[in-house]
DNA sequence: AATGAATGAGATTTCATTCAT
DNA sequence: CATGAATGAAATCTCATTCAT
């Protein structure tokens, strides 16, 4: 008797990621119990370790997941655009369209992943590097073809990059309703400050 | 006759605070114990409680007083610079000379700090404020007197910039030894960035 | 093919109840630790906080449940008996019955649940209530049949009365082997006492 | 220059007894600190150890004490009364006369005390039986005399009388305003209840 | 694969008591 | 006698993880 497969194998991951994300946001990664995130994935406690080491290795795949998506998502918008300088325009917009399209994941990503002390200390992220890579290879494409300081350092524009754009974003999330500021105001800014403040002059 | 020597007042204090700086840079917040503090000052568990409300407290405190301490130093630091340009290339240079001094307390404010959270979420640190304060009155300054770009946001350059040195600090801080710039380096351009980013266009 | 062993629900939790029961009478409300409790249960610590929310929520579930047994047992003992005053005989026998019977039980519920000032001063003992209740009633309706004097307050009598037969079951429990005195003979005596004390003259 | 003594000697300790009383009384014995009192009695904390040899201590010195004093005012309270049924009523009237005067004391005396255990399982309280012996001797005279019914058992009278007494203080106390019978009209009744109770019958 | 009851290690915090001044 | 800062033992409760079913 051909039946449509009553549970939808590895749906179950998915279910458990999405909610360690909401829980994550919600509640902070130290308070998150894993019976909440089981709960809202509609599983139970064991099931999670089933799919994942441990809680930690749960918030770690989040990481690599999702950076895998939001690379892909980036250089798909990058690809189209040819001088550096407006693709770093167009980093800065990428970074936080995704912000605001998904406030959750954003905010594990950019807070909750922080109290992680292994993310921080031991563990080496290198899809976040992967992602600012490309941002660096911009800088180092603008340098070639002389619209960009050559006197800068890709890697510390970068991480200075990175630091603006992501303190915003930080910023924006944690005052929620009450910003002071828009975010799509925020991105032309840093975009324009950087894009002015690294530029060959003639 | 000589004076009796004088209770040790505060003495304790003082020795609690630099005992959970180092506990907290080297274990981390939420790792750290209280225990481990109360050693390292060479004082029983139960006397932290006397001077603390509690472990998070005990955070806070830090935040606070080192903050004061810290603003103060910075304010000495640029009265006696009038461009404010040269200000901002001041700020960044502070900044990274309190780093590099007191690796601990950096590390403590920019890494540890955001394991609270409390400090992230309810607690308003406007100490911090107060410190970006000063870069952002630094930036209205310039402003008036035409040198600085008159449609940027000093709101948000001030997170831009903030993020922009912090990130870089806590790059340098968590590669440690391995660190793959100097931080002196990096206080140069970021200034450099910033300073050509926003300033006024003839 | 014989049953499969049932998972033994709700084994632990009469386990847990009861082992808290005789640690308690042992040791005392204040002075019985948790790990005894779990120990002597033969269960892990934290499984108590699986069935009960604290400490305190064990000793108040212990007094609910028994009592619920206890008055369902009274009132099996009143029931055969129509006269009032044997019926206040028969109270007091029964309530010994249970205090020579379940000795630890009624330490914990005469001696050690005052020691819970949450029971004295906020907890509305509703149970115990329910239960003294029983023999008020006996007294109001002795007082309809005109064998008991009206110028009773059955509320004072109530209270009198579970004084007087508490007061003397501790002393017998505090006493242990060495009691000056048999239940029986207290039972029959203070009965005998507040059935003369308030029967009606003719 | 004569000056009135300006720390009256040996005033400390009845400052802290009375400052314990009230702390007892208010907060109950374990949640009592030991600082409360001396912040009370206006002491410091080690002070109180000059006095007493620990909280328990004290708890028990109060009891010890007021005992005394009680004792004293019941002997002559009932001195000038001759009939034993008469000087029952006299107890209960006397008991419950210092139950409203001192409030707090009888807190303690009645409720508290009871949180000790080493008062209820280890301590001989001999002077409560030292007060109930006046009781216990009241009913022996009364049986010598004839007015008492020879089959009561006046240790077992003793205590159901100081039960019942004792019970209906402690709910006046707990209910506190809202008491639902007053206090007056309780004694008159128990003594009724024990005087009826226990009289020979012609 | 899934369950979820059970585990038990671990750390904060309180507060009675001490003792140097 | 008096102080009160300092002590440090002690115990509850949480929650990530396991494992028998």
């Amino acid at each position: 008797m051909t039946q449509a497969d009553p549970a939808p194998r590895g749906d179950k991951r998915e279910r458990i990621i999405d909610a360690a994300i909401a829980v994550f946001a919600d509640r902070g990664f130290h308070k998150a119990r894993v019976t909440d995130i089981a709960h809202r994935a509609g599983v139970a406690d064991g099931t999670i370790y089933l799919y994942f080491r441990n809680k930690e290795d749960l918030l770690l795949t989040i990481f690599e997941e999702k950076m895998d998506l939001i690379i892909a998502s980036l250089k798909a918008t990058l690809a189209p655009i040819d001088d550096p300088l407006e693709r770093i325009h167009a980093f800065a917009l990428h970074h936080y369209s995704l912000v605001r399209r998904e406030r959750a994941l954003a905010e594990v990503l950019q807070v909750e992943l922080r109290l992680s002390n292994r993310f921080l200390k031991e563990y080496r992220p290198e899809k976040l590097w992967k992602y600012l890579g490309l941002f660096a290879q911009v800088v180092r494409d603008g340098q070639e073809r002389g619209v960009i300081r050559a006197d800068m350092d890709p890697f510390i524009v970068m991480w200075a990059f990175f630091g603006a754009i992501d303190e915003l974003g930080m910023q924006w999330i944690l005052a929620r309703k009450k910003a002071r500021f828009k975010l799509d105001q925020a991105a032309h800014q840093v975009a324009d400050i950087f894009i002015q403040g690294i530029q060959a002059r003639p």
